[in-house]
DNA sequence: CAACCGTGGCC
DNA sequence: TGGCCAAGGTT
């Protein structure tokens, strides 16, 4: 073990030893500034299974006030309703939220949870990690938060907490990063009965999101400053260099005939299951040459590293149209049923 | 294991 | 404006 691995060493044993107050500090924080969610104010596992699926590389504000959590606990209030749901309509309850094959997990979820564990949620932490878009993270959050099982989570919030109080000048988000974080957050995980994981990783998440945030660390206010040891919290964490932006260019289609939309599902890795505006082939457009008129509408998005320009196309003659088994014609009535990529239900309100 | 998977908000 | 990133997981 190298120096700076013994000083967190150290520190660690401050904090987990017995009669350490770093836990209680904690926990009375968070009794007293604590926020309430729909999944805070239940035991439920899967209302709380949903929340974290829904919370993925999501923000909270995204799920609760664009009342994503609330349509879908209202339409699949158990893991039955949801086994027994179409996939269009669970895709359709996502449309806008993103990362769909999260949607789709949370499907598989309920169906296995119906069928291989008979209807009863699983209760210990291996037998949840075993289901689908269930990883490290949501296992240990389902387990402490619905089970209050003594499970270690880490997550973007909580691995910044610990790189701050244990000063961890490396990559958190490395594999050798990623297990000293882990590590620390099991050992800091009290093991005995009644020790209140719950309330324990609901503070250790809501200190990140609020006091020890990113951008501005507020350590005046924190409960438990005295045990941090940092001394540059805004340095921390240190994560790899993000992937760099790539350009591109998307040309679309749009085919308006007698009323009706021609769209295209998508079937590749991305947005899979879902409609699109139909992808401009090359012979298409060599029957039909880029004219700027043809053009009805450009438009920018990002989507994982790409950054792309969307060229809307307008079709004047619908006749020459291939259609193939992904594309077909929709009227607009049933637009609002389908479930689009969030780009091409922007472009289609602005031409329609 | 590095790359991939969406989207919207923020500065 | 564009880069950064958020209650990660899978391949």
């Amino acid at each position: 073990m190298n120096l700076r691995n013994q000083k967190i060493a150290q520190r660690h044993d401050a904090l987990a030893g017995e009669g350490s107050s770093f836990r209680a500090k904690l926990i009375r924080w968070f009794e007293q500034n604590g926020k309430s969610y729909p999944w805070r104010d239940t035991q439920d596992p899967y209302a709380i299974l949903v929340s974290e699926l829904m919370l993925q590389q999501t923000q909270v504000a995204t799920v609760l006030e664009r009342g994503y959590y609330q349509r879908w606990m209202k339409r699949f209030p158990e893991t039955k309703t949801l086994a027994a749901a179409d996939e269009s309509e669970v895709l359709k309850l996502w449309e806008g939220l993103g990362y769909y094959s999260r949607a789709r997990r949370l499907h598989q979820c309920a169906q296995n949870i119906e069928q291989q564990f008979a209807g009863s949620f699983p209760a210990d932490l291996a037998s949840i990690r075993l289901l689908p878009g269930v990883g490290p993270y949501t296992a240990g959050a389902v387990a402490s938060f619905a089970f209050d099982l003594p499970a270690a989570i880490v997550d973007g919030n909580v691995a910044r907490v610990l790189a701050r109080l244990f000063d961890y000048r490396e990559a958190v988000d490395s594999t050798a990063g990623g297990k000293m974080i882990w590590s620390l957050a099991q050992q800091l995980m009290p093991k005995r009965k009644n020790a209140r994981s719950r309330e324990y990783n609901s503070a250790l998440m809501e200190l990140g999101q609020t006091l020890c945030n990113r951008s501005e660390p507020l350590c005046g206010d924190c409960p438990v400053s005295a045990y941090c040891a940092t001394r540059d919290p805004k340095s921390l964490p240190i994560k790899k260099p993000r992937q760099k932006t790539v350009l591109m260019e998307e040309d679309v289609l749009f085919a308006k005939n007698k009323g009706r939309i021609l769209l295209e599902k998508e079937s590749g890795s991305r947005r899979t299951g879902l409609w699109k505006l139909p992808a401009l082939h090359a012979e298409e457009s060599s029957h039909s040459p880029h004219q700027k008129e043809q053009i009805v509408l450009t438009m920018k998005y990002s989507i994982t590293k790409y950054r792309v320009t969307l060229y809307v196309h307008q079709v004047k003659d619908t006749a020459n149209i291939k259609l193939d088994q992904h594309r077909k014609w929709f009227a607009i009535a049933e637009l609002d049923q389908l479930t689009l990529g969030a780009p091409y239900r922007r472009a289609l309100e602005k031409l329609l």
